[in-house]
DNA sequence: ATAAATAATGACCAACAGTCAGAAAAGAGA
DNA sequence: TCTCTTTTCTGACTGTTGGTCATTATTTAT
């Protein structure tokens, strides 16, 4: 059946269309003061046919949220590919969330407000799912690095690898917090430059990971 | 003017009573779920009258924020002077925190949410601006303890002050949310202690910012 | 006792998320 | 090409809720 399939492919793209609507909307104005006849209107569709492809606001900003995590898994994956080496996967993985930061800071705070007082994560929802997925992929990603960095000892073995990816995950989620909240500040507010606390954050990091037998100048790291 | 000032605290204490019934029903409902007519009723007031006492819903709920962070930092100052050494102060400092997250989880919950993306932090507000205050309190006694130790030889003087304060910040920030979200899951998901991610990052932060020619057995610490 | 000022009320409004009965379009079968 | 069925689309409508305001009640000052 040829239709069907096509039928499926004009209801993706639909979806589509919306989520770019709906993204420069709520990039532009706030969740809040985002409504769904907005969403609608700019999408050429009525409020009736937008709640055919999502059944709520809230999925909407899902569906934003997924495409921000995709595309930050995927960056994760490259960086992880980009060495043989784990303690080095890491830190392009750190790069790369840095990077993307930077560079899709909208994304990026979809994610760290998704976890806000106005959003019920409790509901069944497909997209919500594939977010969770991807979620546990970049987990995995952090997780292997590290545990290829103990096996070809450029990370200090005595730690459990799991406990560190989320110790990592939380501490770097906090610092891309900060970071965000003051590049959003005026000039003359910013009491730091925000790449600045991110080095400091890597180097602090690496501190605690690197293996005092390694030597990190043999594959091109130098380490204070 | 006695009647006067009898007034002011009159309506100081309706404020908190106010704040009394919206607590209660925001940590049980949810922000979203929780009505203003909810609150009045609870509070035994008519809306209008609600609407004397605090200009919006936000506004409301910023004044719970503003309780969580005035305990917050009441108990980072009780840290502060339980020693005399900055690396202790600092230790101490971290363990309020971690004490307040799970004493006062509720309060923890509404700070973190502060910055979602529901709630729009850039209007006037006098209690927003008390908030900005006891932060600023915050950052000021961790970036003291740090000066201090840096005096006293028990953290490492190579780094500059403020910016170590603000990774501090961001880094357990970062970490309690994820604490507090995995609290939240059915007890068979929870892949890993609390407590546990706490010592680590404990751990990884002081081991960042020790001092090599300091001894702490003097002052009754063990580092490994 | 009366006027002035302050506090409280609840009916009302506008905005908005979400619904649904019916219209329009697309597809299948002849 | 015509007709019946299924799918897609529509926008008027509903219920809820944050916020307002003209009016009433209470307190204070004279």
């Amino acid at each position: 059946m040829g239709i069907s399939e096509r039928k499926l492919r004009e209801k993706e793209s639909r979806k589509n269309n919306i989520l770019d609507s709906a993204e420069k909307l709520f990039f532009s104005k706030g969740y809040r003061d985002t409504t769904m006849d907005d969403i609608a209107s700019s999408a050429e569709l009525s409020k009736g046919t937008l709640y055919l492809y999502f059944k709520s606001k809230d999925e909407v900003y899902f569906g934003i949220a997924l495409r921000a995590i995709v595309k930050l898994s995927s960056m994760f994956r490259v960086a992880f590919i980009s060495s043989n080496f784990g303690f080095i996967k890491l830190n392009e993985i750190g790069r790369a969330h840095y990077k993307f930061m930077m560079e899709y800071s909208d994304y990026h705070k979809v994610l760290s407000s998704l976890s806000s007082i106005d959003i019920d994560l409790t509901i069944a929802s497909d997209i919500l799912m594939q977010i969770g997925i991807n979620n546990d992929l970049i987990a995995k990603t952090m997780t292997d690095s590290i545990l290829i960095g103990m096996q070809d000892g450029s990370i200090r073995p005595d730690i459990n690898a799991e406990k560190l990816c989320y110790l990592l995950q939380a501490e770097s989620n906090g610092v891309f917090d900060m970071i965000q909240q003051v590049k959003c500040l005026p000039k003359e507010y910013q009491k730091f430059d925000p790449e600045e606390l991110f080095t400091t954050f890597l180097e602090s990091a690496f501190y605690y990971m690197k293996n005092p037998n390694f030597n990190y100048e043999e594959i091109g790291l130098k380490l204070n």
